[in-house]
DNA sequence: GAGGAATGGTTAAGCGCTAAACCTTCGGCC
DNA sequence: GGCCGAAGGTTTAGCGCTTAACCATTCCTC
């Protein structure tokens, strides 16, 4: 049989409503003497109250589910980059005394099923489209706190956390045209499906625009966020682009890839081409030479996140209070001038 | 107000005891009849039953803990093969209806806290050191089933899931006692405190003895498995050992670090020296040149972790079965046979 | 020295579910 | 035709905790 309330209740020769006041340290009106003694009693026998139960009678399990997309049947594979977050959160919340729940997500419905059966206090959402994020509005999720990560969704009812991802794309093109490149390739997935890579497009765009540089579409490349991607565009730049000068990646896979193609490809970086990444994930120091990119602060980020979180719990934050963190670039070893100068126009 | 039970029950009109038994696919006298009409009210419905209050009453949760070691205010960091990991035993947990609740753990105690508080059927140990693991063994831990992943603790009331180590380091050093090489340092941490490393350098040394090879003591470098600590490793193997010709390092990170240190010294990998790592993490593909490695099949250790639980929760394997799972060395760029032939030996 | 407010508790109801024990009805069997 | 067992439920008693409502003292204050 198990230690419980009452068992400590009776040790203390107290009721079990007043150990609870204690334990929760209600505004409860419990002489100092008590209290102590009740304490004692619980340290003494090592008393761990049973959440089960108290998620139960106080409709609050003090879960926050972490929920992150999952093919039917497969495994979440998680990114350095998401890892580094999953670490964080559940810092974060093991801080404030809240637990963390890792649950792959198949169907939208599971999202509900999950909230609603856990009685979960909050749900972080990772790497979700913006689309499917809108989705969740329809279904009534009670009062739950949502907050996505990395998406622009404008559901609502769920709270916002991503970093200055325009601030990012403008950043790396800045660094290179100011390095004098002018024909710079973007590589990154279609923006249509994330919000994301369109802030970065965007702020890349910006930089040509400000200053007075023109760009042209030709170097869009359209990738997916993996390393084979990657290193296939990297021979199809070199091939199809051999102007190209310089290629920023919406992700450092990504460009870790684009190096692997350019050298197999006889180019090298940055000799040859110069490589901005996004993200700052450890492999980006791993690589030789070592990758310049955009980072963003993965301990303020998921701080932000669980802040926002239990802000709105406490019934603060309205619900769909959003953060923007900024980002850096951190400039490394794949970037330099253009080997010839192109001829300044005009 | 929620949609419960009773509110099925009351639906269904039928009482709230013959929904359980529905619901949970009880050894229950139901027709045939009746059960669908409940399963559709249900579905039709969205009822989604209370996992805290089945938690309670069942005395199972359905979580498993993933327990991992967290420096008291720090976040978990997360090696990529430990996010591997987790992935995988999220998706088997899911595929079994069971959940996943991650939490760091800074003081030992928090382990018994944790699954007390829960009500965990079971927990996964990931990443402790085989001491911590035998100290579990003195508390009271009631009929959880532990398993701890990459320990070699006897403590009697966990299960084990780990590959074989031994196997590991004998793949690695034979693989390279055939290239011809015959001054190889071992890089790892100190063996003591794990078993993991100890049975690597076991079959690393086995390999030596089983080809009738000596093997000189000092070549044994104790480093951490981080990528810095690698490559200071690699600039004093540079500078102390310039014989060696080789080396194991029991980590893919700290083996990447080793080449940018070898590097750094100016030694050409694997021109000058040859390396192998450990595990086959992503990022062995992404180095040039890539690294020779041995891999551990995560999938089928993940598997087998979650196997080993949920058969010990039904009463299955008895409370210290152990699972050893296959190595395979993959062989990619890192190694070579020495530059200069050594004068074999008589 | 009586009324009101603190102070320090207690009681009781219930959160949503499970599971063992119990109760009917009905068909079959000798 | 009386008894048994199976089929198909229902009742009841919690699981361990929270929380609102209630009660009894004591202490001021005028």
């Amino acid at each position: 049989m198990h230690l419980t309330l009452k068992d400590i209740a009776a040790e203390a020769g107290v009721s079990a409503a007043t150990v609870s006041n204690v334990i929760n340290g209600n505004r409860a009106r419990v002489s100092a003497d008590t209290r102590d003694r009740i304490l004692r009693i619980v340290e003494r026998r090592g008393y761990v109250p049973s959440a089960p139960a108290r998620s139960l009678a106080a409709r609050s399990s003090r879960i926050i589910g972490l929920l992150v997309p999952a093919a039917d049947q497969d495994s979440l594979t998680l990114s350095p980059h998401t890892a580094g977050i999953i670490g964080m959160l559940e810092r974060e919340l093991r801080r404030h005394d809240y637990h963390l729940l890792l649950r792959g997500i198949a169907r939208p419905a599971e999202v509900t099923e999950v909230l609603r059966s856990w009685n979960l206090d909050g749900a972080v959402l990772l790497g979700f489209l913006d689309a499917e994020i809108d989705r969740l509005k329809r279904r009534s999720v009670g009062d739950v706190a949502l907050v996505a990560m990395d998406a622009y969704a404008d559901n609502p009812l769920t709270l916002g956390v991503r970093s200055d991802d325009r601030e990012g794309g403008r950043l790396a093109a800045r660094h290179l045209l100011g390095l004098g490149h002018r024909r710079i390739a973007f590589a990154g997935p279609a923006s249509s499906a994330t919000g994301v890579v369109r802030r970065r497009y965007e702020g890349f765009r910006l930089a040509f625009a400000e200053t007075g540089t023109a760009w042209d579409e030709d170097l869009r490349l359209t990738v997916d966020t993996t390393h084979a991607s990657g290193r296939e565009a990297g021979l199809r730049l070199a091939a199809e682009h051999p102007d190209a000068t310089a290629v920023f990646a919406t992700a450092d896979v990504l460009a870790i890839g684009l190096m692997e193609g350019l050298a197999a490809a006889g180019r090298t970086v940055p000799g040859d081409v110069s490589v901005v990444g996004y993200d700052d994930i450890d492999i980006a120091r791993y690589v030789a030479p070592k990758l310049t990119t955009v980072a963003q602060d993965l301990q303020a980020k998921s701080a932000a996140a669980v802040r926002l979180l239990l802000d709105r719990l406490a019934g603060g934050a309205p619900p769909d209070a959003a953060v923007t963190l900024d980002v850096r670039l951190m400039l490394r070893g794949t970037t330099a001038p253009p080997r010839t100068p192109e001829p300044t126009s005009r």
